[in-house]
DNA sequence: CTTATTATTATGTACATACATTATAACATT
DNA sequence: AATGTTATAATGTATGTACATAATAATAAG
């Protein structure tokens, strides 16, 4: 039985189906180390599609970055690791799925507290008054790779009782109708304490990227303030910029 | 006499021609106002090339979100192109100057190397094309902050005799016309090694701020390759993004 | 006058096919 | 052992064709 393969019948298109398939195969292993991929004429063939249709899906990748082709040699993955462009504002979620990466929530807690001085100041509201936070340590299905710690204004209107598990801002976008357009982030570096270390499965000292994240609605109202800490490894954040 | 037309006998491939064709033509009044293009199966006949390839073109400009493809009304350019690029174009020496913090190199090095692949590939050069190779340690007057590597294009014309405590980006413009515009970079932590410990006074292991910028001219030919490990307590990268 | 129905017209999907180009490997030559 | 030549195996380019789908316009029905 193959591993991968294509369903004639469904109505999603076949060069859909085939781009999801290569993203999914495009995480294994071996092709991730800079194997090449099976060549075109024979992929279409093994999948039942024309190498046209084959074509199309392999084009989309090649532009999004992720396949590098080269001729005589074969196709490729693009030897880079995840990473956030700051162009186009994506989330964890999305970018993941760009990737064809399932997502595993290794911790997921939520609980009411009260914001430190900071927090409350960003928020602009009173010290009492209690905020949401999230805490969730997320990455791929063998490894752990980012803890987050999401902290959210009262006007946002969660309860604690919805699914994080599900893309946040999708969920916040239908069923709050709050839309996020602007964020603020710095970058800096951290050395791993002992709690992180260990929810991230590495030894207390290794570096971190560390991100902070000031998430506002369209009229410039906060919204969120996140924390992430990234193993250094598995984690590049691109910027590009004119002047 | 038509405006547009492909040369056949070019080497340049069809759909190359088609596509650097539409980018002209999208730039004419009415198109840009919301004209819809003509229709492809004209066009490509206008063209004298197949649907397929105008298409091969069409698809490159959608995908680069210049075009906006709609089913029966027909295709037409994108109205949103204002592009939201993070604004921190600030050099080194400009981002401290802006917060008072006089500067001190405490180290300075100027050699011709021979490029490692991956630069000759991204200068564009033979790989035993020499390159400067500048290193700097520089920080503020009690204590480095950041170890910077820099190689240059060749074609920037440096001699290595320049003074190279002036602020970099001002010489190459006012003495060898070089414009910076574009950068692209990537930001991530690492552990400073014992070499960079020692330049930072730090003890080996500490988490180091690692940034990697590819800078280019106007013309989007390479200039510069920068390599930055800041020490992670005294700096933090700024974004601002939004969608 | 409003609401279905149908036709039209654009893009969307998919295939089979042919030949060009180019990086590498295999081989032959000096 | 270095150099030149030829084969080959992958992607690259290009065409012609057919039918599907969806949004709109035109028309018919109530």
């Amino acid at each position: 039985m193959r591993k991968y393969s294509i369903d004639h019948k469904s109505p999603i298109p076949l060069h859909a189906q085939a781009e999801t398939l290569l993203r999914q195969l495009i995480q294994e292993e071996d092709y991730r180390n800079g194997k090449v991929l099976p060549n075109e004429v024979e992929l279409a063939k093994k999948l039942a599609i024309s190498r046209t249709t084959l074509r199309q899906s392999i084009n989309k990748l090649v532009f999004e970055g992720l396949l590098v082709r080269k001729k005589r040699s074969g196709t490729r993955v693009a030897q880079n690791v995840v990473s956030s462009k700051s162009n186009n504002w994506l989330s964890f979620s999305q970018e993941m799925k760009l990737r064809g990466i399932p997502i595993k929530n290794f911790e997921l807690h939520v609980t009411w507290v009260t914001p430190d001085e900071e927090l409350a100041a960003f928020f602009e509201i009173k010290p009492d008054r209690k905020v949401l936070k999230l805490e969730r340590v997320r990455g791929r299905p063998d490894e752990p790779f980012v803890y987050f710690v999401s902290y959210f204004h009262p006007r946002v209107g969660l309860t604690g009782e919805e699914d994080f598990k599900r893309p946040l801002y999708e969920m916040l976008e239908h069923e709050h109708s709050i839309i996020a357009t602007l964020s603020k982030e710095e970058i800096s570096a951290v050395a791993a304490n002992d709690d992180i270390a260990d929810k991230l499965r590495l030894p207390a000292g290794s570096p971190l990227l560390f991100r902070k994240r000031y998430v506002f609605d369209p009229g410039e109202r906060a919204i969120e303030y996140n924390l992430g800490y990234y193993k250094a490894s598995s984690f590049v954040y691109t910027v590009e910029s004119t002047r």
